[in-house]
DNA sequence: CTGAAAGCGCTTACAG
DNA sequence: CTGAAAGCGCTTACAG
């Protein structure tokens, strides 16, 4: 290894024998420093190879240009594609990204805030874990003078800016198009009820049952659906029935939907005509399943620009206090052949 | 928003009258101090709610117990996964991760890298972009003293911690699959070649047609066919030729494969039984088309777990100089309907 | 076991 | 425009 000793900013200072001071003063382009020296001095950081010391820096000025974001999981192309897109805006506005996934484990959840709140992160993004119920840790990043926005699945209790999908809405829009071609016997994979995206979803396909006065009923509703296996196990379950479900809306997410495509195509369904199928979130995979599924768009990318954008748009007017709002995104319908049958 | 003051070890040390050396020294779990005392500083530290405060402490020690990943995009499914691996040891080891996405682009590349240099991470670890052949900032990460481990898409000719996978060999046994197939003109779409990886796996194709006596005709071999869109391209060419190919290897990614299988397909050929694709990366997708694609599993979560524990090995014999060297990861082949035709 | 003091590398109000 | 000095919050060799 080269030498581990940096050049700093009194490097610069001696050679040239100013203060380091005019150095700071020029390498923060200052104007407050002679034309001519300011040159020098960038020349000469450029020369010995200078890098600012940004902790150093960020210790004096109270703030890190660093902003922490948790999910539940890294390699979820939702998560995924938010994180890549609140990193487009924070690179241009030169700010760090800290990522942790807390694996759906509230402990980890927790222990990941913490580290965030050490770095002294300037703002915390989070989408909870399927897991827990307290959220005292959020409320923790807040007493801490720290910029708290979540997205997605967020603890409604905790008054902060939120970026969520009007769910409600999206499900409500997409048992109608199931209505609409025809289904009559639409059940529902629900996830944990703790987590109010799936509420919501719960939430509008009732509504859109009672709008059309179809009755609800019970047996067709199957709780905590949430991943592949168990939406499989559902479908196993509710095809077995003396009435089965001519349609099935997996409201947890594509993998389950993925799940409900196997089981059937096992079990001798034709998929549309006999069953229809619907997922959520838009997986890439949806549209090379035979048949392809129709599921909801979130937006994912779109949502972590937004986020950051919200971010940024806070910390611009910082002596007026930040109103806790929720942003809405309007998730889209993407109608494939797995309820296509008219 | 609540007090924006945090509580230092001053603050405690104050209100217990003791030195904020002591404090220190409870914090951190020295055992030069009386165990009463430092009970009474534990306590009074929840109390106050302190967090110490990470840049101070990294500011002092010289290290900052963060590393920092580069690479081309943190949305595509073997990338996320890695840093999933990565993250997972990190964590255990109380370390954070910055991740940064250089979106295939030299130039952002360069900056990032610049950015985590003045972060002071303790090491760096990095994919290198499609675009480039200069890699002077990665010796520039070395010069500064910081450890870099390369990985998958590396600079060979620097000379850092490297993983990788024998991409030669297994390209050479996915070859060797499809000859025993009794596939006779294989046609390779290949990679820019500024990349290992993509000469590594057109090596293993020309070795492994050689060994089988098998004479390489260019016309099969197709430059630069790394998207879905290209590899769509190269398979209308391909397919179109007075000898057609009966394979196709899609050397880059599934992604390319997935635009074979797509336009084979559209122009009337039976997948497996006129046309046998192969793919690279286990896609979650390839097991879900019609017919699934072979291809090969690059274990990409465990490579990352494999970065980060190297990194921890190294660190800890720190007086020894760093022996660059490369540690390579076996693939393995995954046969699907795609190319079973016996 | 505990304290006083220096220093990590930077920034910035205060003088001039 | 430039310098001297203090301070961000911590850690750690040095005394005692």
């Amino acid at each position: 290894m080269k030498p581990k000793k940096r050049t700093t900013i009194y490097d610069i200072a001696e050679k040239l024998n100013i203060t380091a001071s005019s150095v700071s003063r020029a390498l923060n382009n200052s104007n407050h420093v002679n034309e001519e020296t300011k040159k020098l001095i960038l020349k000469t950081a450029a020369e010995l190879n200078y890098k600012r010391n940004v902790l150093a820096s960020n210790l004096r000025k109270g703030q890190t240009k660093t902003i922490g974001v948790v999910v539940p999981r890294i390699n979820q192309n939702f998560f995924s594609n938010v994180i890549a897109g609140i990193e487009e805006t924070t690179y241009s506005k030169n700010f760090n990204l800290i990522i942790c996934q807390s694996n759906e484990s509230h402990e980890k959840e927790i222990k990941c805030i913490n580290a965030l709140i050490n770095q002294h992160v300037d703002c915390i993004v989070i989408s909870v874990a399927i897991e827990g119920t307290d959220y005292s840790h959020l409320q923790n990043v807040i007493d801490h003078g720290i910029q708290l926005i979540q997205f997605d699945r967020v603890a409604d209790e905790i008054e902060t800016l939120k970026v969520i999908n009007d769910n409600e809405q999206a499900t409500f829009e997409a048992i109608t198009h199931l209505i609409d071609q025809g289904y009559k016997r639409i059940a529902l994979l629900e996830g944990p009820q703790t987590l109010n995206i799936f509420r919501q979803r719960k939430e509008g396909y009732l509504k859109a049952l009672n709008k059309h006065k179809i009755p609800v009923i019970d047996e067709l509703i199957i709780e905590n659906a949430w991943t592949k296996e168990l939406g499989a196990e559902a479908t196993r379950k509710l095809l077995s029935l003396p009435e089965p479900p001519d349609a099935i809306f997996a409201s947890t997410s594509d993998f389950s939907a993925l799940g409900v495509l196997e089981v059937a195509t096992s079990m001798g369904f034709k998929v549309p005509t006999e069953l229809g199928i619907l997922g959520y979130a838009n997986e890439p995979f949806t549209e090379l399943t035979s048949p392809s599924i129709t599921t909801i768009d979130q937006f994912s990318q779109y949502m972590g620009k937004t986020i950051a954008n919200l971010y940024f748009q806070e910390s611009e007017n910082k002596d007026t206090t930040v109103v806790p709002r929720t942003i809405s995104v309007k998730p889209k319908l993407i109608v494939r052949a797995s309820t296509s049958r008219k």
